[in-house]
DNA sequence: GTGGTCTAGACCACT
DNA sequence: GTGGTCTAGACCACC
C-alpha cells in the first residue's frame, strides 16, 4: 500500500510532496500498474491537510500520466509514459544541480561532504520506497 | 568579467538565478576576492529585467558574505567568511538538497542517474582545483 | 497582539523600524512562539504603507530565523535558534553598537549619559524577566 | 591636535565617522574654542579619502554650530550651542537604544555581554578623543 | 485568504 | 556615477 509522509516545516510544497513520493514509489517498481492511490478524502485526514491539496497533487499526477483515475473507482497507477525530451530534462537538471551546489559550496561544504549528504539522502529515499526497477517506455 | 545568463519563465526566480550563477562563479574560482560586479543598473540592462530584482540580489549575496558593497563605488567580491552557525549550514544544505531532489524526482530521474550526475559536475570541480581555491579563514 | 508604530521621515528606514519593533517584542518575551503577525496586508494598510515595505521585513525576519511562514496562513513567531555563526554575531553586535553609539553622539550625548540610558533600559528589561523566556536551544 | 581615524569598512559614512569624531573630541573637552581643524585638503590625504567627503563632514559640523569657518583662515572649533530639543533628543536617543538591543538580544546576546560591549567601545572613544568635560550653554 | 515575485519609476545618500 | 529605499500595482503559488 502506498505510505506517504509529509513535512510541514519544509520550503517544498505539501502537494508537491505527495506529488514527488508517489512518482518516486512508482519509479522505483513498489508500485505496479494499477496499484490503488488512498482516496484524497481518506489521503487528507491521514496527513491532516487540507483535501484540496491533496486534489492537486493528484490532479498533477493525473495530468503527467503517472496515475489515472477510473470513474467512481478511484486513482490508479497508469502505464509510464515519458513527459520531457531528453534534451530539455537534462538542462533543468544541470540548472537545478548548479545553484544546488553553489549553495552548498557557498556554505562551505566540500566535495566529500556534499557527496555523503547526497547519498544519505537518497538512501532514506530508497529504503522508503522499494528497490525493484522499472523501465520508461 | 563575470558574465550571467538568466531565464524568464522558468520556476526559478529571476533574483535567484543571479545569486545563484554569481554564487557558483565566486565558490569555483572563477572570480577572486575584489572582483567587481557589473553595477545594478548595468546588469539589469544586459538582462532585460528590473533593476531593483538585481538589486535584490546583490542585497541577498551581501547578506550571506559573498560580496560587499562600497557605496557609491559597486560591489565586490568579498573576503570569504563563516556567516551561518553549524547547525543553520546543516539546515541551509538540507533544504537545498531536498529542492534538488524534488526537482530531480520529478523530472523522472532515479537514485542511479542522480548519483551520476552529481559525480560528474563534482569531479569536473574538483579536477579544475576550483573548491581548493576559497578556503575560508 | 502584536501593536507596530512607524515614524516616516526618519533616518531610519520603514522596513527596519519594523524589524526592531518585531525583535524587540519577540526578545523582550511579549510574543511567544506561535504568536501570528499581522497580515502583509493589513499591516500596510494600518501603517499606511506599501505592502512590499512590510514584505521586505517580514523576509528580513525570516531570515534572521525570529518570524517564520506558512504558505497560505502567514507570519509566526517562531522557534528561537541560532543562526549566525560566532564570528558573525559579533560582527553584527559591533555594526549595531556603532550605529547607535553613532547616533548618540550626533544628538550630543556622551559618555555616561550614553551609559546611564543602556543601563536603565537593560534594568527594566530585566526586571521584566524579558531576557530569561526566551532562551535558545 | 585633531587625530581622526576612518575605516572604510563600515556601514557608518565616512562623512559621519569624521563628524562624529569632531564631535566627540570637542564635547569631551580635548579641543578648546578656537582649536583649528586639519584643511579639508589636508585631511582628504591624510585619510585617503576624496576631498569632497571631507568638506561635506567640515559643511555639516558648521551647519551644527560645532566649528566655524573664518575666511581665508581655516576651520576652528566654535562656541558651544544647542541643537535639538531636550524631549527631541530623547526620543531619538531611546529610539536608537531600542532598535539596538532589539538586534543585540536577538543575537542571543544577555545583559553582561551586552554591557560589556558598550564599554569596551566608550572607553576606547574616551581614550581617543580625552576625558575634561565641556558643558553646553 | 495568505505570502512571494516582478515591474515601473521615483527619490535619497554616498563618493 | 554608485547602491538603497519606497511606492504603485500586477501576477502567481499555496492553502
Amino acid at each position: 500500500m502506498l505510505e506517504l509522509r509529509i513535512v510541514t516545516g519544509s520550503n517544498v510544497p505539501l502537494y508537491q510532496q505527495i506529488v514527488d513520493q508517489v512518482r518516486w514509489g512508482v519509479a522505483s517498481g513498489a508500485h505496479p500498474v494499477g496499484t490503488p492511490l488512498p482516496s484524497v478524502r481518506a489521503l487528507a485526514e491521514q496527513l491532516v491537510i487540507n483535501p484540496n491539496t491533496v486534489a492537486r497533487a493528484y490532479a498533477d499526477l493525473v495530468r503527467e500520466g503517472v496515475v489515472e483515475t477510473r470513474a467512481g473507482k478511484g486513482c490508479f497507477v497508469a502505464e509510464p509514459r515519458k513527459v520531457y525530451a531528453d534534451e530539455e530534462r537534462e538542462r533543468r537538471l544541470d540548472a537545478a544541480l548548479e545553484s544546488f551546489l553553489s549553495e552548498a559550496l557557498s556554505l562551505g561544504y566540500r566535495g566529500a561532504a556534499i557527496r555523503s549528504a547526497v547519498e544519505q539522502r537518497l538512501a532514506r529515499l530508497e529504503s522508503q520506497g522499494g528497490t525493484r526497477k522499472r523501465e520508461r517506455r
